[in-house]
RNA sequence: GCGGGCGUGGCGGAACUGGUAGACGCAGCGGACUCAAAAUCCGCCGUCCUCACGGAUAUGUCGGUUCGAGUCCGACCGCCCGCACCA
């Protein structure tokens, strides 16, 4: 298939009087050819004995979904920049890739289509691997891994058995989604407004037995070494931050009132929180539906036990508890306030207390607290400030419909009024500390986290095996460590609803380890998580025999630089760097932050569009008009153009690598993907944006032709002097070097793009400069040396383009190996500066003063310009600011 | 609901650490070349006032700090990402 720019390549309608520039760059020739030679060479294999200084360059590894679109491409280019560059700057670059290939889609097209999960992934990653090798990475494919794979997953396996044996792995009920008719575990994602997406049932909460993985354990590390971080963009960092949740609180027990303790037969809750210095204002006590009192009221009150049951309903996620109504039930039960005996405070069930944070149990203090505060309007509860905000009377204060949880001072708290918050805290918690209920102090200081350890159990076939053996009177048995891997059985069927692995009896029953008794596998698998949690070790330690060897992964890592999107930004960078902690934990390796440098980019969109019928169509089925108008190829029917939205299957808005390379060439979809947007932002693919791309790489390609033409032979010395045109474009070139180095470096790709750009123009100028005036003074030297930095700063970005230059300019190396260019830092200088002049704040002028120019002087010029004389119409100048080398303000 | 981010011409965006707002590209307009078209090259291009010189205005909205604010602070509006079983 060919359309647009490439297919209007006729030789007859080129100028026959130019010579090599007549010829257009043809990258349909040219890209398969290069790549070929650069695999024939294995260029971009990285050795561990390679005694330069390292660098470690990956992108997060794609999911294989089936075929890729050009939007994926985007950050395995950046990527691949970056490989290149280095390479050129004489790094020994580990540039890998792999395969994030377990998980529920897979299962999703068995059921659907009836094919293998693991059939389904190998075809996906096989026609994924060709569609990504047409972008022309520099990748190391010998180092190539997927995850669902023995060979990586029987590693995953003995690193399950370490943390087990280190305490770091361990069983504990938690909820999953119950689809009540299908009797399956759903994902967050199946559960649609409440319900199975397959079932249309109410989803239930449920308890089951799962293995966790003990990330609390390094809460307060991995708090703390974020501040080491200082190569990952700050919002990730304080979005893992917020995520680990770091509080300081108190915990206190609350007794309960003579007949409710006599009614519960429970003497105490004990409660965390935040703020006891808002103690006295609190007007209810909230127990997680979980919570033990809660069970036990249920037994004895079918009124509570419905309530609980009534939580239950709707899915596990945060997000739906989050959002749902906050409901309460009124127990009955009331505590006695700790700091105030004569006063009670009754006891509530609500649905948004989670028993998995604090003691889950809370005290509500509605003036304080916007959640507290609804709560007790719906429930007629008294809402009595204790902080007061500053210069407020007390008189005048009072609590509406918004919470105030400013700064203050404390008042309606006995001996507490009058101090601030802080000092309010440290005095409940000293008093507390001394009062003794039950023998225990009534009050006890705890740090608490929001982060909960990592429940790594999936009811689900597709993902690696836990390798435990379920014994009746042993308990969970480890598998031995010689019978590893356990591997996923073949023949299993997808007919019916449920883990299949549950009812694959050959695999599932064996005799236990331990006793020889008749026992049963495991059969829930790994969260796909873990799976993505070290293969960064794995690339650096590539052999099958030594898959975790602590010399190889002390070489290459950390990672110097990790790519990926801002989705992953806590849960997967967080779940890596406790794994990579908890491997040392377990003598495993020695490194600590697996990612030293990290980057999130934005994703690739494009406009949608739909038939009068609704049907989304293709971009290739659509013909634009221009004015948000277009009609379908070939019907004609006026079509709908939607807004730019993420490229996706579903909505038809995707654009096939292998199109764009049979039409454009890679280099130009390289080069666009990198144009323009800032790469942490979502960029839009357009038409005119590639055949913008087109035209650039045809103008090097026409620049070099051109310089070659007009140009010195290579080898020609240098004159000891240059002519204005020759000095400016050697100036141009040499800064040309240094600032897309720099750009590149800070992943600032449309910045260099636009540095690129710029220095095309000046380029072109000195070209129709020695057409029209000679090559004398030392430019026709210039031009052959603008040429090769020019082919070198572009070829990390176009590399097959760099290639035909670079032989067309004689060289027998690749450009691919070729160094980068070395600026001279004499000819990056500059001897004068422009300066801008304000008056008021606001440019009149600008002068141009020696780069060295002492404040004085700039300032005696300043007040010698007519526009300042006549701003200041005679009188003196109130104030001059001069900040040197940017710009000058006088204040009239 | 909670946490995080973004917002600059017709469009994508640039502006280093508070210092000339709009670099560079796209689209558009005008011109050169051509029998013509394509390609290429040159010029113009935020808005308003002005023949021009020049001036006013302008970085989502409102307010503040500063000699000076796209940049810092506060409030608001809109859009995007994450919320632990999607990956």
């Amino acid at each position: 298939m060919t359309r647009g720019p490439l297919s209007v390549l006729v030789p007859a309608l080129l100028n026959p009087h130019e010579t090599m520039t007549a010829e257009r760059y043809n990258a349909r020739e040219a890209e398969p050819k290069w790549q070929q030679t650069w695999r024939e060479r294995g260029i971009f294999r990285a050795r561990n004995d390679d005694p330069r200084p390292k660098f470690f360059v990956m992108e997060m590894f794609p999911y294989p979904s089936g075929r890729i679109h050009i939007g994926h491409g985007r950050n395995y280019v950046m990527g691949d920049v970056l490989a290149r560059y280095k390479r050129m700057q004489g790094f020994n670059v580990l540039h890998p890739m792999g395969w994030d290939s377990f998980g529920l889609p897979a299962e999703n097209a068995a059921i659907e289509r009836g094919i293998h999960p693991k059939a389904w992934t190998y075809e996906n990653i096989a026609s994924m691997k060709e569609q990504l090798q047409l972008l022309g990475l520099s990748l190391d494919w010998d180092r190539e891994i997927a995850t669902c794979d023995p060979s990586y997953y029987a590693e995953q396996q003995r690193i399950f058995l370490d943390f087990l044996e280190a305490g770091l792995a361990y069983r504990k009920e938690s909820e999953v989604n119950w689809d009540p008719v299908d009797h399956t575990v759903l994902a967050n994602e199946q559960v649609i407004e409440g319900r199975g997406w397959r079932s249309g049932a109410v989803v239930e909460r449920r308890k089951l037995s799962q293995w966790f993985l003990r990330i609390t354990d390094f809460a307060q590390e991995l708090l703390d070494a974020l501040d080491t971080l200082d190569r990952w963009p700050d919002r990730v960092r304080l979005m893992q931050r917020n995520w680990i949740g770091r509080s300081e609180g108190l915990e206190v027990l609350f007794e309960l009132s003579r007949a409710s303790a006599k009614a519960s037969a429970v003497p105490t809750v004990k409660v965390y929180t935040t703020r006891p210095d808002t103690l006295f204002g609190a007007a209810f006590l909230a127990l997680s539906p979980d919570h033990p009192l809660s069970a036990r009221l249920a037994e004895g009150d079918a009124r509570v036990a419905a309530f609980i049951a009534e939580c239950k309903r709707g899915g596990t996620s945060a997000e739906v508890i989050e959002t749902q109504e906050k409901l309460g039930y009124d127990t009955g039960l009331t505590v006695v306030h700790p700091l105030d005996e004569t006063l009670t405070v009754p006891v509530y069930i609500a649905n948004f207390v989670l028993m998995d944070y604090g003691t889950g149990a809370i005290f509500g203090c509605p003036a304080h607290d916007q959640r507290d505060l609804d709560f007790a309007r719906k429930y007629g509860l008294p809402v009595k400030p204790v902080v007061l905000p500053p210069d407020t009377d007390p008189a005048d204060f009072a609590i509406g419909t918004e919470a105030y949880d400013g700064e203050g001072t404390l008042f309606n708290s006995g001996f507490l009024d009058g101090m601030s918050i802080a000092d309010a805290k440290e005095a409940v918690a000293r008093r507390l500390e001394r009062f003794r209920v039950e023998d225990q102090p009534q009050g006890t200081r705890r740090v608490n986290f929001r982060l909960r350890d990592w429940g790594i159990s999936r009811q689900r076939y597709w993902g690696c095996p836990i390798p435990v053996i379920h014994c009746t009177t042993c308990g969970p048995v480890p598998v031995p460590r010689d019978q590893l891997p356990v591997q996923l059985p073949d023949d299993v069927t997808f007919d019916r609803p449920g883990n299949p692995l549950d009812r694959a009896k050959a695999w599932r029953d064996v005799p236990c380890p331990k006793c020889g008794a008749p026992a049963r596998r495991e059969t829930d698998t790994m969260d796909t998580f873990v799976d993505s949690s070290w293969y960064f070790l794995r690339y650096a330690s590539d052999s099958a025999e030594r898959p975790l060897d602590k010399q190889e992964v002390a070489h290459w890592l950390p990672v110097d630089q990790y790519i990926g999107g801002i989705e992953h930004a806590i849960l997967h960078l967080l779940y890596s760097r406790f794994f990579t902690r908890a491997l040392k934990a377990c003598g495993r390796v020695d490194v600590t932050e697996p990612f030293a440098g990290l980057f999130t980019q934005g994703m690739i969109v494009h406009e949608t569009y739909k038939d009068p019928a609704g049907r989304w169509l293709f971009p290739e089925e659509v013909k634009l008009l221009g004015d948000g108008k277009a009609v379908k190829i070939d019907t004609g029917e006026p079509v709908t153009v939607g807004p730019p939205e993420k490229m996706s299957k579903s909505k038809k808005n995707v654009v096939p690598p292998e199109v764009v390379a049979d039409t454009y060439g890679v280099d130009c979809a390289r080069w666009f993907m990198l144009s323009d947007t800032p790469p942490e932002r979502d960029s839009e693919w357009t038409q005119a944006g590639i055949e913008g791309a087109w035209r650039f790489v045809q103008r090097v390609w026409r620049l070099v032709g051109d310089a070659l033409e007009l140009g010195a032979p290579a080898g020609t010395p240098f004159p000891t002097a240059f002519g204005k045109d020759a000095l400016a474009l050697r100036r141009a070139a040499h800064g040309l070097a240094a600032t897309v180095a720099d750009d590149i470096e800070r992943l600032r790709f449309n910045v260099a793009v636009a540095h690129v750009h710029e220095f095309a123009n000046a380029f072109g100028q000195a070209i129709s400069a020695a057409r029209a005036s000679g090559t004398g003074e030392g430019l026709g030297v210039v031009l052959r040396e603008a040429a090769e930095i020019l082919v070198r700063v572009v070829g990390p970005m176009v590399p097959h383009l760099a290639e035909e230059c670079w032989v067309a300019l004689g060289h027998t190396g690749l450009a691919a190996e070729a160094d980068w260019p070395k600026a001279d830092p004499a000819l990056l200088k500059r001897d004068t500066v422009t300066l801008p002049i304000q008056i008021n704040g606001r440019k009149r002028d600008d002068i141009e003063v020696a780069l060295d120019a002492t404040p004085a002087e700039v300032e005696a010029a300043v007040l010698a310009l007519e526009t300042v004389q006549r701003a200041l119409d005679g009188r003196p100048p109130k104030r001059i600011i001069v900040v040197p080398q940017r710009i000058v303000n006088v204040v009239a």
